[in-house]
RNA sequence: GGUUCCGUAGCUCAGUUGGAUAGAGCAACUGCCUUCUAAGCAGUAGGUCUUUGGUUCGAAUCCAAACGGAAUCACCA
């Protein structure tokens, strides 16, 4: 049964009956707290039209409610809100429902498959808190679209040429003396990304020195010997030069190594790797089809451009004079090669805000060029994740780097375990996997329970806790359900059948509320492709259960139905906590 | 300068398509462990929703302007 849609119904025939208006979509809204009634009807639209007042009209509806619905106890009207309260048997068939159901929290399969591209990461330098944010979006997103029954397909485009990437092995090369992960101890991204910092620091000297030979800072940056090098090493492994392409490798695999083991700790995956050094040159095809259907223009020096002006942008270059492609030459590739790979209706791209204006002129080409996945083109733009001090900068090490933080949490929930001193029979590996599920568990969900859109502070000063609205206090609530379902267990109760009853606790009516929110809420996330809204609901839900826990107790209740009703309500809840952050990427303990 | 985004408690954030007295957490203060895990629960205090106009029964939410902040405006990716 569906709650609101019989409530919606009922109103709508309140209105046609008593008011003779008739009505196509009747909105609810939760009631706030401090007025009795789960679901609240406005009434002010009509009490013009209907020449009312909105308590009149509230309790003629109320009571229409009351009688005919069949699922409504009471109502109150406060100004021009009616307040709905459902009667418990209501709530208790309901649960029996969503017991009965094992796939509660699967929505029906769509027949639809969807890519979600995320992390998409250079190979010149290690991770860092910004790549967590990405990384934990797209994965909660690609499991959101699956729990809304979308086939999804996780890809990845690995970044692993260009000059960024030359800057690297070319420092590399000069000051490198033949270090490896292996002589140094360091992981492979880690160490490429040393011999990034190193170039820079050098290139920045060379431009000192040029400047104080009277250049501008433009022509310094531009005419730095370190800087040409690099660009000549670029040419060279665009040739398919021997030694630098046998570098390239080497370098990129230690990176690769380096990756493979931070994503395995951050828990994310991917079906699909793309690398540009294989997507890099596609796209010129297009730049031609865009020419002869007269999207694109060449001018007088051969480049190709597209004019968006009608559009509200301004012209952008979409293939070189030399004929060589810049990014988005490759990106209008890439879609196209994606979409021959997959066939799907929608493709997410989990990509930072500052290149929002890139993703614009992107799906504006694709849609002139009439592709027919134009429109399931979605760029999922995040905003960026600050310090106190400002922005991160890889290159001026103000960053924070993955791998370093996923430690440090894990130390922290170590820590916190310890002080609390109720793990003492695990055995130390149950206790490392646990201290890994609530670091996890605590960063993820700090970093997910933010909108996505939103740029957001980490305060490296400040850990992050692990009380409140956090991830340990959602799964604590769990903890506490699997403790409470291992005496049941001990205690041999079945929970096979479920009994019946004649009431609820207000507690038991909320959490029961809740858990039937809980595929609107999934639907919700995956509209607008937002953990957010589920790492909200998990607290919420948690929260109510923890309610519950204190006021209600379940093994000194005397009678039977009573205790079976709670534990199998319990389970229930601890279930679908579950399956809630599980779409967050978050596991949960049966003891902490 | 053009374009886009943002401005809510001391701090970090919620706030559905406009609805009631703007909500959580942290930090501060009060209670609650002889009872299923106190990483919990209940409560107190904390607000000119940046400002000024407008739209209407009603605005944190929509519109306009101002102020403050961010991103972007590369033949980089």
């Amino acid at each position: 049964m569906n709650i609101e849609k019989v409530l919606q119904d009922s109103i709508k025939a309140a209105l046609l009956q008593k008011f003779e208006v008739s009505e196509n979509e009747i909105i609810l809204q939760p009631t706030k707290k401090d007025f009795e009634g789960t679901y609240t009807f406005v009434v002010f639209p009509y009490v013009k039209t209907l020449r009312k007042s909105p308590v009149e009209l509230g309790n003629t509806i109320g009571e229409f409610l009351k009688e005919n619905s069949g699922i409504v106890s009471t109502y109150n009207v406060v100004q021009g809100f009616l307040n709905i309260s459902v009667s418990d048997s209501t709530w208790l068939s309901i649960f029996k429902e969503i017991s009965a159901d094992k796939n509660f929290g699967q929505l029906p399969d769509k027949n639809e498959t969807v890519m979600v591209e995320y992390s998409s990461p250079n190979t010149n330098k290690p991770l860092h808190l910004g790549h967590l944010r990405n990384n934990f979006l797209g994965f909660s997103v690609a499991q959101i679209l699956a729990a809304n029954g979308y086939k999804v397909v996780k890809a990845n485009l690995v970044n692993d040429r260009g000059i960024h990437i030359c800057k690297s092995m070319l420092a590399y090369q000069k000051f490198g003396k033949g270090e490896t992960p292996e002589s140094t101890g360091m992981k492979g991204d880690h160490l490429v990304g040393k011999y990034y910092v190193e170039f820079d620091k050098h290139y920045k000297t060379e431009i000192e020195a040029l400047k104080a030979q009277g250049l501008s800072e433009d022509e310094a940056k531009k005419q730095a010997p370190l800087l040409i090098e690099a660009q000549e090493m670029l040419l060279k492994w665009e040739n398919g030069e021997t030694e630098t392409v046998a570098l390239w490798e080497k370098m990129n695999e230690w990176v690769f190594a380096g990756f493979n083991e931070t994503y395995k700790k951050m828990g994310v995956s991917f079906d699909k790797m793309y690398r540009e050094s294989n997507t890099y040159l596609l796209g010129k095809e297009t730049v031609e089809e865009g020419l002869t259907k007269g999207v694109f223009f060449k001018k007088e020096d051969g480049s190709v451009w597209i004019d968006l002006t009608d559009e509200g942008l301004d012209q952008k270059l979409v293939l070189r004079k030399d004929g060589t492609s810049v990014y988005i030459t490759q990106d209008m590739g890439t879609a196209d090669l994606k979409f021959k790979d997959f066939n799907m209706s929608k493709s997410i791209y989990v990509v930072g805000n500052e290149q929002d204006y890139h993703f614009d002129v992107l799906f504006k080409i694709i849609k002139k060029l009439g592709r027919s996945y134009a429109d399931g083109c979605f760029h999922l733009s995040y905003g960026m994740v600050d310090l106190p001090t400002g922005k991160m900068k890889s290159r001026e090490g103000t960053v924070v780097d993955a791998d370093d933080l996923m430690s440090e949490m894990v130390e922290t929930a170590r820590e916190r375990t310890n002080e609390l001193g109720k793990i003492e029979d695990f055995t130390s590996e149950e206790a490392e996997e646990l201290y890994r599920t609530l670091a996890m568990g605590a960063l993820k969900y700090f970093l997910l329970k933010v909108d996505p859109k939103k740029r957001m502070l980490f305060n490296p000063q400040e850990s992050i806790d692990f009380q409140g609205n956090t991830g340990p206090f959602i799964q604590y609530t769990f903890a506490r359900i699997s403790s409470i379902l291992r005496k049941a267990e001990q205690l041999g109760i079945s929970l096979e059948t479920l009994p019946e009853l004649n009431g609820l606790h207000e507690s038991e009516q909320e959490v029961i509320y809740l858990l039937s929110q809980f595929p609107n809420r999934i639907a919700d996330a995956g509209r607008e492709y937002a953990p957010s809204l589920i790492a909200q609901y998990a607290y919420d839900l948690a929260k109510a259960y923890n309610r519950f826990y204190n006021e209600v107790s379940i093994f000194n209740e005397t009678e039977e139905d009573l205790v079976r009703f709670r534990l199998a309500f319990s389970k229930i809840t601890g279930e679908t906590i579950q399956k809630a952050i599980a779409l967050l990427g978050v596991g949960v303990p049966s003891r902490m």
